[in-house]
DNA sequence: TATGAATGAGCGTTCATTCAT
DNA sequence: CATGAATGAACGCTCATTCAT
């Protein structure tokens, strides 16, 4: 018999909250100014949430879900494809390619987790954030390792921090940029340099040298 | 134009700005909290910064400023001196460890400064230091380019992408830690990783066909 | 003019209100918390009252419609009843009991008329019920003067500020106990105190001699 | 060197606090009503005061405070100085007069503590304030008694009860009028009362009668 | 009629900034 | 110059009341 909720209230209110969020910060933005951007009375804000850094909170939570699932889901499908090198190189590119197209749809959601709302309260999760993608980066390395497709002396932490230390700050002016740039050969020249190194010719030798006498020694 | 009458206090307050901002974010940092853990009054602290803003940007700004010189000098250094291969590794590494020291005796400020101080107004000091870890990256690896150091084909775009990606990410983990860590090896292994790429023989095989195919084709 | 549609909701939402009235007070009472506490809607409590303060007033209004009956009813019983001293006592005490026992049944709106409902625009209330029960009492003093069962220089304006005075301060006690104390008791206490006095042998002298001195000044 | 505290700034604030509390009520007082009336900003009132509530804690306890102290002195000068019964009654109606001389000053305060500043928050003020003039009626009462002054069989709990019901009144009225009443000749026409009761021959000689059967029964 | 979602005026409190001393 | 008391604009949040359904 009441009016039934509106259900594009929580909607509008968390689209608003989110542009707001991204233009001000967290702690400048005023409710005022995202509710009349959501067309809704302030009221309408504290029926949703329970305060400014809930519909924050929220707002990022629902993110890193959706992104942990996200992440997961291309994971799975890969590990259980991949056995070719050949497949490998392609498959890899895929996925980071899905990663960041999603990191692209929602850059806005993205580039308030990476500046914390500008709140050291939030600052976790910037970190779980990085943490996440590292520890994903580690699942793929150990797995290239085991099936002879990376290196065997591979130091998979030491690797694993370079190549998300890379792809996060590849996000970082992912998110930031006015126009989607061509992604794929990004990721293709990223692969290339991440997968057979910067050395050349001359300086190879004397790595090779100073691995082979490491090796002697030990 | 006339010098500030008490010397001291700007510093007292430097130093507790910096504190505070840290511990509780631009925002939510109060003037008093600073001038009480300074020691100094409220109108010392007019008398020296405009605004919290203010002082916020003097503490980072002076921090940059500082920080840029210390890179300057370091690869004038660097240029003027390495010529051969081996020479390269070693002094690379020298570098990398001089910044990396500096970045640790100042970890309060470029904590400040990788969260912006938490609003979107200083947003763009984290893009400017990152811009210009990658610019100079991007001068040492043309250097390299020329002295025939790295191989030929390098794509230095991509290249000081990953790598100033990678510094980027050791940095923020760094300034995080409570405890200084070993810096020397792991600058060591990141070089390694960077210069050697992740590649095992087999998939090498794949890549190195791959870029036959386009040269061909090119 | 017509009547409300469920004419229970208004019992419930009154009951309910007494007793958030009760836990917060007037203003801090919240108009959710009586519509979930009776199970009914925001909108039946507008249905049945103007606002907040409406239904206090109801309340209490018509509590001390109420018990302003009880009170004239046991009076007139009273006077048309009571000729001897023997009996008069009794009946006196068997009025206050009847009196206290409807207090004690209706203690939530006595302590909210007490209180006032917090709010000083409600002040009057309490002004009321005193002047209220300090009439009553000074209609059996006058009666009990007439008949010549109270000493007939009794200053009935005074006697009646302390009798009703005694009696509200009982009530006030009364009404915020968790059980029920033995009243009949404590008004036979009362009586003897108020009718016998406090003094003794000696005391009793002094005053008796003043007495004496201003019969014969006046 | 710094601008000293206005000394007045307090007093006027808790005077005007003091105002307008009583005109609305605690929950309806405006800060700014307080602030507007005292002449000084709001800041003002939070450099003084936590909170509204804090503002009626302080004015309140002060009061009490002060109150207390008034009530022991009068006592301690009393108990060591009344011997004889003459002086005993002069002397109670002196301490009397004291104190509600005292309760006329500060009308206004107790007006607000009489009404628990309209809150159940406060409502522990009208019991601490009722114990504690009962309380002071024991303690002169059983030294009255002790003394020989009043009826040795009296019953202090309930003589307490009706005397300090009687004050409690006396107060509730007073406070409220325009215009300071004669207080001396009420506070004698109580003593009288108080003292010797309202029986008239016929019904102390039932009375009598009714206490010598009680105790023929014990 | 009954519901409870939606509204928005209203107020307590904070704190950057000013300025009298 | 230095101080810190005083200011008041600003904003988060509440909740009585309305009204679409």
């Amino acid at each position: 018999m009441s009016r039934p909720p509106d259900p594009h209230a929580k909607i509008d209110l968390l689209r608003a909250a989110e542009h707001v969020f991204l233009e001000h910060g967290l702690e400048k933005a005023r409710i005022e100014d995202i509710t009349n951007r959501a067309g809704r009375s302030k009221g309408a804000f504290y029926l949703h949430f329970q305060s400014k850094e809930d519909a924050f909170r929220q707002i990022v939570e629902t993110f890193v879900a959706r992104l942990s699932g996200c992440i997961d889901e291309a994971n799975d499908a890969f590990l259980s494809a991949a056995r070719e090198p050949e497949n490998f190189f392609q498959r890899c590119a895929d996925i980071d390619l899905e990663i960041l197209e999603f990191m692209w749809q929602n850059r806005g959601v993205v580039q308030l987790m990476l500046e914390g709302g500008g709140s050291s309260e939030f600052g976790y999760l910037i970190d779980e954030f990085a943490e996440r993608s590292r520890e994903n980066t580690k699942r793929l390395l150990a797995w290239g390792v085991e099936h002879g497709i990376y290196r065997p002396d591979l130091d998979v932490e030491v690797a694993s921090l370079v190549i998300s230390g890379a792809y996060d700050r590849i996000v970082r002016d992912l998110v930031r940029r006015e126009r989607k740039p061509d992604l794929r050969s990004l990721v293709m020249a990223l692969q290339q340099m991440l997968l057979v190194g910067a050395a050349g010719a001359r300086l190879r030798e004397v790595i090779d040298s100073k691995v082979r006498n490491r090796g002697k020694r030990a």
